[in-house]
DNA sequence: AGTTAAACCTGGTTGC
DNA sequence: TGCAACCAGGTTTAAC
């Protein structure tokens, strides 16, 4: 499911209620990508600080509160179909609710069939294992110093197909099938185009495209294939905006050939072949 | 070093 | 109806 914008979306929804809660306990389902890497009764007690969003991931920072706890954060990560939702009371977690963290502010859960999903302790953000999970990503699409010409530089230490490279967050992040896919059709640049093939124009186009797409995505409530839904449970809408991602023989909204789909690095990829060019 | 395939896991959909 | 094959918002790991 979640690429940047169903994070920021969740990250959004989730920050203002447990400003400030206490930990009460932490509830461990089945297995996620990693083991938490804490003992959870070390957390009780602690105190939950403004919740981060970096690339995909989420970080929960806590520290010590009066009746103990421990300080660091969470490092979270929604996988293929996770999402969290606030429980208002203190409901039993389902077959597929791997983690819920208790607070005085009410439970957060951690919903994820397919089990991608992550939760794990690090002392800082700065600090393994946070640092080592976050070591290699790229700057962050609305990140001010990622200018036009920096992203075109970027760009050219590559020659894999420019739509791997965006889902590699290598160069930015935040980009997942869906928003690569709709960035690379706004822009008009064919996915199967080597990086260092883009010039400095169409790389300044495609960065103000995949800028212009995630930030609409995220006013729209992120994307909804199956999974994905906000704090809430309301799904996203974005999907129902897409103009190519998933719609395979339909009319491309710009110049009306048919979208055509492709598999690039074992991912589905969907443009359409007479406005996009290599 | 950069690029690519395999693996992780579950469930819904498609096709025979 | 049943069952196998295929598909899905991601990322790490190992292998060219």
């Amino acid at each position: 499911m979640p690429e940047l914008p169903e994070v920021e979306v969740t990250r959004r929804g989730i920050d203002e209620p447990l400003r400030g809660a206490q930990v009460l306990a932490l509830r461990l389902g089945k297995a996620l990508r990693w083991p938490l890497g804490v003992a959870p009764e070390a957390l009780v007690g602690s105190r939950l600080l403004p919740v981060q969003r970096r690339g995909k991931y989420l970080w929960l920072p806590v520290v010590p509160g009066p009746q103990g706890g421990c300080g660091g954060g969470l490092l979270l990560h929604l996988g293929m179909s996770g999402s969290l939702a606030l429980q208002p009371a203190d409901t039993l977690p389902g077959a597929h609710d791997h983690f819920d963290l208790v607070t005085t502010q009410g439970t957060l859960r951690l919903t994820d069939p397919r089990r991608f999903g992550a939760v794990v302790w690090s002392p800082s953000i700065a600090d393994e294992p946070a640092s080592r999970l976050l070591a290699a990503l790229g700057p962050e699409p609305f990140d001010e110093t990622l200018t036009p010409a920096t992203f075109h530089a970027a760009l050219q230490r590559h020659r894999a197909p420019v739509k791997a490279v965006l889902l590699s967050g290598r160069i930015v992040v935040g980009a997942g099938n869906i928003y690569a896919c709709e960035a690379l059709h706004e822009a008009g640049i064919h996915p199967a185009t080597p990086c260092e093939r883009i010039g400095p124009q169409r790389a300044a186009r495609l960065l103000q495209a995949l800028r212009e797409t995630l930030a609409r995505a995220i006013a729209l409530g992120g994307s909804t294939l199956r999974d994905f839904r906000d704090v809430h449970g309301m799904s996203g809408a974005f999907q129902q905006h897409a103009r190519v991602y998933g719609r395979e023989g339909q009319a491309c909204p710009r110049c009306g050939a048919a979208v055509r789909r492709i598999v690039q690095g074992q991912r589905a990829t969907y443009y359409c072949a007479a406005c996009q060019r290599r």
